[in-house]
DNA sequence: TTCCAGGGGTAGA
DNA sequence: TCTACCCATGGA
C-alpha cells in the first residue's frame, strides 16, 4: 500500500519527529538516508506489517506499507499515522501565542508543536516509565529488549518487532518478565499496567476521552503505578494538553545553566508559569542558550 | 567502589 | 505538603 496524505500547513514531519526522543525507540527506527521513519507495526488481523513515512515537500506525507493491504487495513493504519504524528492536534493557537513573544517565535516559523507519539496510550505509557530515573541509553537498551522479546517478529525480517501488546506481556509471568526485559523495579509497574489492562481494570485509551478535565486526567494518570508528576506530565503533553511542565534532571540543568545557579524543580516551574496553559510545550521547545 | 541517570513509592513528620 | 530513603540497572 502506498498513500500520500494531506497534511496541515503549520505541520512540520522533521520538527515532529524530533520533537522529543521517540523516534530513536523501538519499533521506530529512522533512516536518515531516506529521511524516512520506520515502524514495525502488527494489524488487528495480527499480520505484521513495515510502515515507512517520510514527507518530500510541505503539503503531504508519503506512507508506504509493506506487502499489499487490504482496505480495512488501510482503515486502520491511517489513524495509527495521524495519532502518531499528531495531525489532528490544533496547534494554530499555539503559534499565535508564540508569535506574540519574540523568545518563542522560532517555534510558528519552524512549524513546531507537535509531537512523534505511539499508535496507542499504552506504548506511551510504558515508554514514559522507561524513561524515568534512568540514561536514555538505558531506556533505548529497555525498550529494545521489551520489543524483540515480547513483540510479535516481522516475517520478512525476523530480527524486527512490533511493540508488544498488554496480552503479549501480561501472559508472561511477572518474574520471568522481569528477568528478560530487565526494567529494574519499573517491571512490575509495566507488567501491572498490562495485566489491569487486560483483565479489563483498565480501559487505558479511552481515559483521556473519559477525563476531559487536565487535572481530573492528570490525578487518574498518577494513580497508575511508576506514573508520578514528571511521567504524568509527559503524557499529558502528548495527549495535547500542555498545562504542566515535565520537570526532569534535564530541565533542571539546563535553567541552571541559563541562570548561573543550581534550581530546584519549583524554580523551574516558576520559570514556566508565565507561559500559562501552554508552558509544557514552551518548555519542550524552549530555546536555551548553549 | 561509588555515584547517578529525561523519578517514583512510601513512611514519618 | 515536605523530606529522607530505598528502589534495579548499567555506564562512568
Amino acid at each position: 500500500m502506498k498513500r500520500s496524505l494531506p497534511t496541515p500547513t503549520d505541520f512540520s514531519f522533521l520538527e515532529t519527529m524530533n520533537a522529543h526522543g521517540w523516534g530513536a525507540l523501538l519499533p521506530f527506527s529512522w533512516n536518515s538516508e531516506a529521511g524516512m521513519l520506520e515502524r514495525i507495526e502488527q494489524l488487528t488481523s495480527g499480520r505484521i506489517v513495515c510502515l515507512q513515512l517520510s514527507q518530500e515537500g510541505t503539503e503531504a506525507l508519503d506512507i508506504h506499507v509493506s506487502e499489499a493491504s487490504e482496505n480495512a487495513e488501510e482503515a486502520e493504519i491511517i489513524p495509527r499515522v495521524r495519532r502518531m504524528l499528531q495531525l489532528d492536534l490544533p496547534i494554530g493557537e499555539f503559534h499565535a501565542f508564540c508569535a506574540d513573544r519574540p523568545e518563542l517565535a522560532h517555534i510558528p516559523g519552524r512549524r513546531q508543536g507537535r509531537m512523534l507519539r505511539s499508535p496507542t496510550l499504552w506504548e506511551d505509557t510504558v515508554k514514559v516509565i522507561l524513561t524515568t530515573n534512568t540514561t536514555w541509553r538505558q531506556t533505548k537498551s529497555m525498550t529494545a529488549r521489551l520489543v524483540e522479546g515480547f513483540g510479535a517478529a516481522w516475517p520478512s525480517e525476523p530480527s524486527r518487532h512490533a511493540f508488544p501488546s498488554p496480552q503479549q506481556i501480561a501472559a508472561v509471568p511477572e518474574a520471568e518478565f522481569a528477568a528478560t526485559a530487565k526494567l529494574g523495579y519499573r517491571a512490575s509497574a509495566v507488567h501491572s499496567l498490562a495485566t489491569a489492562i487486560c483483565e479489563g481494570i483498565l480501559d487505558l485509551e479511552s481515559l483521556p476521552e473519559r477525563e476531559p478535565d487536565t487535572e481530573a486526567l492528570r490525578k487518574r494518570l498518577l494513580t497508575l503505578r511508576g506514573i508520578g508528576a514528571y511521567s504524568a506530565a509527559c503524557l499529558l503533553l502528548y495527549l495535547g494538553r500542555p498545562e504542566q511542565v515535565n520537570v526532569d534532571s534535564w530541565a533542571r540543568m539546563s535553567l541552571s545553566k541559563e541562570l548561573g545557579y543550581p534550581v530546584t524543580d519549583a524554580e523551574v516551574h516558576a520559570f514556566f508559569k508565565s507561559y500559562g496553559s501552554w508552558r509544557g510545550l514552551v518548555y519542550t521547545f524552549y530555546p536555551w542558550k548553549e
